[in-house]
DNA sequence: AATTTATTCAACCAATTGGTTGACAATTGG
DNA sequence: CCAATTGTCAACCAATTGGTTGAATAAATT
């Protein structure tokens, strides 16, 4: 896998169980068994997938007692959004070509296509 | 790998290559042949990668002649956009702690770190 | 018809992923 | 001190990834 911080942001929002993690931790900061609580996998696997979120940046961890609390970090996906930003203006486009092809379509009017 | 479509698509631009691919894709279509060349990789190599990007409905190629036109299909980023606003709001929070952390050392006053 | 051009397919390879289990470490509470 | 709780680590496994090469397909050109 490429290990350029975009490339580790999108590889760790592409599971599931992950983006589960995030939403979870969205609403505030919790230990681990908490957030592996509602996955039927092994308290180890959940682990894992919190490293990786972590290693990405999305989380930092805090150590309390026998405890370790995740917080989100939204850096990466300030990072994501920004990348995004080349192309919001292209799915507008897009449905503005599909908004004139129905329209064609409604009148009956076929050159729109070409 | 997880098949649901946002999985697939945070897969796909997980790898600098299909981003730079989508990235030429965002200025117009072009043959399978012409986005390979900026790349330092076979030709199959580079065919596997757009048909990922394929797969995740990021991209659709349209046959002429024996060439393959790819173009950039804006959908997923769409949904991709979607899924973000679930955070986008967080990271403003996240910035306004910050600015009130800076704010609180310029002061010398550490309370706010509470 | 034969060749060139453009692309994919198939087989292969090493490295990585996502899961498992069992052992280990750290901390708390009886 | 001892036991329970919380989490990580290490070893292992099957499946997937990202690359390679060489053969196959399809259309255009000569």
């Amino acid at each position: 896998m490429a290990t350029d911080p975009l490339s580790l942001t999108f590889a760790a929002l592409a599971d599931p169980t992950r983006r589960a993690i995030l939403a979870r931790l969205a609403q505030g900061q919790t230990s681990v068994g908490e957030l592996a609580a509602p996955h039927q996998m092994s308290l180890a696997a959940v682990s894992k997938h919190i490293k990786v979120l972590e290693t990405a940046g999305l989380i930092a961890r805090e150590k309390d007692a026998q405890y370790r609390y995740c917080k989100l970090q939204a850096g990466p996906l300030k990072d994501l959004d920004g990348w995004m930003d080349a192309y919001r203006g292209l799915w507008r486009d897009n449905l503005d070509q599909l908004d004139a092809y129905l329209a064609d379509m409604q009148r009956g009017d076929d050159t729109g296509k070409q």
